[in-house]
Order: structure tokens, then C-alpha cells, then sequence
DNA sequence: TCTGGGGTCCTAGGACCC
DNA sequence: TCTGGGGTCCTAGGACCC
């Protein structure tokens, strides 16, 4: 196979540059994006403006008002940024349709065939420089971004022969970066970094590795395979190869990248907590918002999990696998209440999360005849309905409803269900 | 006022079937 | 009657990513 030509495309404090987008008052200033509204959350991104003051993302918002009292905070938006994302993929499929989405703001482009296309003069000028050409498409991607989605909004971009090498490229050189990582320069490259620069290997890793006497790149590269094997696995090799640059792994078109495989929602709860009661009630919102989530896509799933962390950050979970295929709310906290029962609350409990599994998209799916959860469909479709257009927790059930509540629904001679 | 939330992939052991 | 081994499903947990 001929060398290919592959593009990332990390963008830069992305959360925090969108929110400016959107608000030119936190332009130029700095900024904190929040995880959630949850007290006790951290700093999900920062602005250029605030890395500067050594806001970095995982500071606790505390932390980060303690650093910079002046800190614009704002709660981050997931769905803003992934309608940003798709903007950017249409820049992107100008230059090329082999665009593969690696998290909601980076993406590898396969431009192998598409490089010269973009730089006919070039391409000719200095033969056999392939590189020139997708340095030109980087640099107009880049221009790009700026005119189509605002000034402010830049990228580093890392260009290779593979994708591990234009992951390390495009973490070297930020904001704004463009790096290219050749055959010929590589080995240079490589031996410079950490091992923990490498997308895959962190902290724990590092760890093993290092007990092992293995603390650096060239370290890695000198390894023997077996014992790499012995340890790791299949995984150990793998990392010795990237520690030599070798990476096959395709650009997978966007297209056809698979199907999600589960859905989760999770929160730390403002304290720890030890009552079952406070963690059913918990457990039934995060199960009706994956729902509605599992709704809005078409997914219906037939494993549900729980987990608790505890207050010492260690954790435990259990998931059980039903017979039938769920996506309403209620039905997902049925299961999960039936889990919770057997999770052993050792300790206060700092985070609960639930997770659906084994899911499929609705086509995919029997539907149930059963006359009862024909009701319950009915039911979830209603709520639905009323949600979507006045908000999402508009309607729910009225399961954990306080005593009163229950007493004045009875009393109008209506039953919660 | 210690450490978010949403994902993916891999491994390993036990149950069960052939 | 005794024993082995392969395959698959389910569950728990670990590690990584942004």
C-alpha cells in the first residue's frame, strides 16, 4: 500500500471558544465551562484566556475562582457543540469523505487521494512532496473554520503517514498548530516524548510500564515482544508499535462508524449519601432523562446497569440483562431499582449512574403486542409530546411524589402511575 | 468546598451446551 | 462410566479517551 496522507484535527479549547462564539461579551476573557449545573462539578474546558492563568481542565470550579476571582463560569451545552461539530465535518467533506469523528472536537481525514487536488502547482513543483499538498489543505481547513464558523475558532493539526503519528502531531504545537510527522523525521520526533503523550497509554500504564524498567520511548522500542505479551497482552504490542510509529488502523468514514453501544447518565449527588431512598430517587430521574435520550434516537436496549462510587472514590456496580427490549423511563428504573436492592451501600455514596446496553436501533427491534405495554408506549408517547415542547421535565411520574402530592391526586380521584 | 460526565474496548471467570 | 475441550453468553471490573 502506498503511504497515506491523514489529517487531525484537534480544535482548541473547543467548549470554551464555542460558548465565546456565542456570546461575544466572554470573548477575549477568561473562561471556565463548567460539566453540569451539579455543586460539586469541575472545569470541563477553558478558554485560552483562562489556560493562560493556569485554569486546566479537571480544576474544580472552586479552585479555578480561588486562582481567577474574575472568571466567567458558564454550564456547559453538549448539543451546542455537536452542532458545531457538524458544521465543521462539512468544511471537512470539501477536501475529502473519508472523515471519521474521533470525539465531538477532533476527527481524522483520510486525504491520500484528495491532497493534490487542492494544490495542482504545487504538487508539481516538488515532485514526490506529497506533504505540501496536505500542508496547503491543512492551512485552508484552518481559513476555513475561521471565515465559516468565526475568527476566534482555531485548531492544531497534526499530518502524517498514520493516524497515531497525526494525533502526536496535532497535540505538539497549541493553539493554532500545524505539524507534520514524516517518515524522516519521525524518530526524532518520537524519542522526545513522554510515554504518556501517546493517545492510549496514562497514568496506570505508565505505572506498569515503569515497573517493568520501561520508562521511556526508546526504552518501549527495545522491549522484548513476549514479555510485552505476557503483560499486556495484544496491548502491549500494540504500544511497542506506536512507539516505532507503525499504525494501520484505517480512517473510518463517519458514515460508517458503528452504532452507539450504551447509553449512560450519572451525578454527583451535592453529598454523600447513604439512604437507598435518596438513590431511588436519584436513579428514577438519571433513568427517565437516558430514556428520553434513548428515545430521541430510536433506541430501545435490554441490559441495564447500576453503580455506586463512594465517598473514598472506589465503587461498585451490577447490571442485568432482561427479556425485554426497554426505552421508556420507568421501565428502565423498574430494573435498576431491582439492582440497587442488591448494590451493598458499604460507605456514603458520592456518585450514581445507569447505563443501558445491548442496544439496537427501533427497526431492529420486535415490537410488543402485549396490551400493557401498548398502554405504556402510549403513555411514554404522550409525556413525550408535552415534554418536548414545554421542556424536558415538565411531566414525569409521580412515583417519588411527596405524601400530599399523592393525597390531592387521590382526592381529585385520579391515581398516579 | 478533594477529584464531572459520557463514552469505548478488553479481559477474565463461571454457567451452560454440545 | 469417565473425561476433555470448544464455543457462547453473561457479568464484573479495569483502563483509556475527550
Amino acid at each position: 500500500m502506498s503511504q497515506r496522507i491523514i489529517l487531525h484535527i484537534d480544535m482548541n479549547s473547543f467548549f470554551a471558544t464555542a460558548e465565546q462564539q456565542a456570546n461575544p461579551y466572554l470573548r477575549g476573557k477568561p473562561l471556565g465551562v463548567r460539566g453540569s449545573k451539579a455543586k460539586r462539578t469541575i472545569i470541563a474546558a477553558s478558554s485560552i484566556e483562562a489556560k493562560r492563568l493556569g485554569i486546566k481542565t479537571g480544576l474544580r470550579v472552586h479552585e479555578a475562582q480561588e486562582i481567577c476571582p474574575d472568571i466567567n463560569i458558564v454550564v456547559g451545552e453538549p448539543r451546542k457543540y455537536s452542532d458545531i461539530l457538524r458544521r465543521l465535518v462539512k468544511i471537512f467533506e470539501h477536501y475529502t469523505d473519508q472523515i471519521e469523528i474521533f470525539s465531538i472536537d477532533e476527527c481524522f481525514l483520510d486525504v491520500t487521494k484528495t491532497a493534490t487536488l487542492f494544490a495542482p502547482d504545487l504538487a508539481r513543483e516538488k515532485q514526490g512532496s506529497s506533504w505540501v499538498s496536505a500542508i496547503n489543505i491543512a492551512e485552508l481547513i484552518k481559513s476555513d473554520i475561521k471565515n465559516e464558523i468565526g475568527e476566534w475558532m482555531t485548531c492544531s493539526i497534526g499530518v502524517s503517514y498514520n493516524k497515531f503519528l497525526a494525533k502526536l502531531g496535532s497535540d505538539l504545537e497549541k493553539p493554532d498548530g500545524l505539524v507534520v510527522i514524516t517518515p524522516e523525521n519521525k524518530d526524532e520526533i518520537l524519542l522526545e516524548r513522554e510515554l504518556t503523550d501517546f493517545c492510549g497509554i496514562a497514568g496506570r500504564l505508565e505505572k506498569r510500564l515503569d515497573l517493568m524498567g520501561i520508562k521511556s520511548v526508546s526504552d518501549l522500542r527495545e522491549a522484548d515482544d513476549l514479555t510485552l505479551k505476557n503483560e499486556f497482552g495484544v496491548y502491549g504490542l500494540k504500544m511497542k508499535r506506536w512507539s516505532l510509529g507503525i499504525d494501520n488502523t484505517p480512517v473510518i468514514r463517519h458514515q460508517k462508524q458503528p452504532d452507539a453501544k450504551s447509553f449512560t447518565r450519572a451525578r454527583t449527588l451535592n453529598r454523600n449519601v447513604t439512604s437507598k431512598a435518596d438513590l431511588r430517587r436519584e436513579l428514577y430521574l438519571l433513568a427517565e432523562n437516558l430514556g428520553t435520550a434513548m428515545r430521541a434516537e430510536n433506541y430501545y436496549g435490554r441490559s441495564v446497569g447500576v453503580w455506586l462510587r463512594y465517598g473514598n472514590f472506589y465503587g461498585t456496580g451490577k447490571s442485568h440483562k432482561t427479556q425485554r427490549w426497554l426505552c421508556g423511563g420507568y421501565e428502565i428504573y423498574s430494573v435498576a431499582e431491582i439492582i440497587l436492592d442488591k448494590l451493598p451501600v458499604l460507605e456514603p455514596v458520592r456518585a450514581v449512574g445507569i447505563y443501558v446496553s445491548d442496544i439496537r436501533k427501533s427497526c431492529y427491534v420486535p415490537q410488543s403486542l402485549l396490551p400493557e405495554d401498548k398502554l405504556e408506549e402510549k403513555i411514554i408517547a404522550t409525556v413525550d409530546k408535552v415534554n418536548n415542547k414545554y421542556g424536558e421535565t415538565v411531566v414525569r411520574r409521580g412515583i417519588h411524589a411527596s405524601m400530599e402530592i399523592k393525597k390531592v391526586v387521590s382526592g381529585l380521584g385520579r391515581k398516579i402511575i
